[in-house]
RNA sequence: GUGGCCGUAGCUCACCUGGUAGAGCACCGGAUUGUGACUCCGGAGGUAGCGGGUUCAAGACCCGUCGGCCACCCCA
């Protein structure tokens, strides 16, 4: 019989990989709500036509990376590649738009992709979206609130913070000609995806790697120099807002976005801590989307963190916090008499000690392998029932983490005893 | 989609130039009647990812396939 195994690149988090996961989110939805973001929970899957909508035709992800399928109705739908789409769309639906919103969401997104580090088929994201607010403060919001993410998480000594205009649309395009004209003339030096693109998608070039590409580039014309005015204030005056917050950054004037539905302000969060896949959080201005997707004219902002990235440069820097032992207290209850009393012992002891973690032993064995299981369970206490103990309606407490003598005590009396015994 | 490296017990790995599988850890049991850790003794566990080929003989060599990792690409 062929075992049954998970998709590639849809990968288990295991209980000890839990707790990084739950360090990171209790962090990220701490400071999202500590600026006033309200958490939007969205659907997984929406009408394909959504993502081509707004990622854009030409894309990878929309060529080829999406998991797309036909609903009974004979509708397409796609297992969401990124969230920001299906946030634009809640917000027009749901009426969110008349009055500046600060929202946030999480969750799982899917592309079809060649799995490697810090990269998979089934990923995790954290958005954050600010609609309604045309100006770079809100940029700058953005920003300074995954900065101080980065502090919370004690990773922000590890990140870079890289920031670029992309301009208007008009600028873009004047840009794209020019670089095209300047490409098109070292045609022949160009690595081969990077001629390709010089069709489709020629802003991307300038992120490629290839050695020789990037040579080509070193003297291609300069994006900046054809921003709008409008575009190369709001890039300044965020450069400000990021100074006074004590901030720092690096332009990147090569920074593009693979997602065709931003404008003007994009940043990038990055490592070098993880290899290839080196970028943690990433963002920028969409002020186009919701019109496109069909509601009114908005502005709009936001970003999107890696939670798996995020985890990995976790363990990387040895931030995350330890894997907790299993239990506090481990049972030991040795036939069936002795099974009844601590069941019964034990609900109380729940009521009174919520806080407590209490794994009872299960599926019978001897005194010697129960106590083998709760040390290795890590309790600090084992509680045992026996024969003796159910004749004199007592249990017996044992330290297993000091030495020094068990002690005996009437059932009534085991709350008081471990209350007072639980402060550290 | 392309390339490199790699698939042997639950985990980490060994078995050198082909002769029919081993260690450590983990697991289970025991070392005086009801007491863990340390130690000792014993035990269980693998059709060597799968399929084919070469050979008297393949875990070792070859091909294919699936999977893993890393990189390209892409991107969070």
């Amino acid at each position: 019989m062929t075992t049954i195994r998970a998709i590639r690149g849809m990968n288990d988090i295991l209980p000890e990989e839990s707790v990084a996961w739950q360090y990171l989110e209790s962090a990220i939805a701490a400071v999202l709500d500590s600026y006033g973001y309200g958490e939007i929970r969205l659907p997984i899957v929406e009408q394909t036509a959504l993502f081509r909508r707004s990622i854009g035709e030409v894309t990878d992800i929309v060529e080829k990376e999406m998991y797309s399928f036909d609903d009974r109705n004979g509708e397409s739908l796609t297992l969401r590649p990124e969230g920001t789409a299906g946030c634009v769309r809640a917000a027009i639906q749901n009426s969110l738009l008349g009055v500046p919103q600060r929202l946030w969401y999480s969750g799982p997104m899917f592309r079809y992709e060649r799995p490697q580090k810090g990269r998979q088929r089934q990923f995790h994201q954290v958005g954050a979206e600010a609609f309604g607010i045309a100006t770079p403060d809100i940029d700058a919001e953005l920003i300074l609130l995954s900065a101080r993410l980065w502090r919370l998480l004690g990773v922000a000594d590890h990140v870079q913070l890289q920031i670029n205009s992309i301009g208007s649309s008009g600028a873009r395009q004047a840009y794209r000609t020019a670089l095209v004209d300047y490409l098109t003339g070292h045609r022949e030096a160009l690595d081969e995806d990077s001629q390709r693109r010089l069709q489709s998608n020629p802003l991307r070039i300038l992120d490629s790697k290839h050695p020789g590409t990037r040579e080509i580039l070193a003297d291609a014309p300069v994006l900046t120099d054809y921003l709008d005015a409008e575009s190369r204030a709001d890039f300044a005056r965020l450069g400000e807002l990021l100074q006074a917050a004590s901030v720092p950054y690096v332009v990147n004037p090569q920074l593009v976005r693979g997602l065709d539905y931003y404008n003007k302000t994009v940043f990038e969060w990055v490592t070098d801590k993880l290899g290839a896949q080196g970028t943690i959080c990433a963002g920028g201005r969409y002020d186009g989307l919701v019109e496109q997707l069909g509601g009114k004219p908005t502005p709009g902002v936001g970003f999107a963190l890696g939670k798996e990235r995020l985890v990995l440069l976790l363990e990387a820097l040895a931030v995350a916090p330890p894997v907790p032992a299993a239990a506090d207290i481990y049972v030991v209850n040795a036939g069936t008499a002795a099974e009844v009393a601590a069941v019964a012992a034990l609900e109380t002891l729940r009521d009174a000690l919520p806080a407590l973690r209490i794994v009872q032993h299960t599926g019978g064995g001897s005194f010697r392998s129960q106590l083998k299981k709760a040390d290795k369970s890590g309790a600090r206490w084992a509680l045992i029932w026996g024969e003796d103990e159910v004749a004199s309606g007592t249990v017996t407490v044992k330290s297993l983490r000091e030495q020094g003598p068990q002690e005996s005590m009437v059932v009534a009396d085991l709350p008081n005893y471990l209350a007072q015994h639980s402060a550290p």
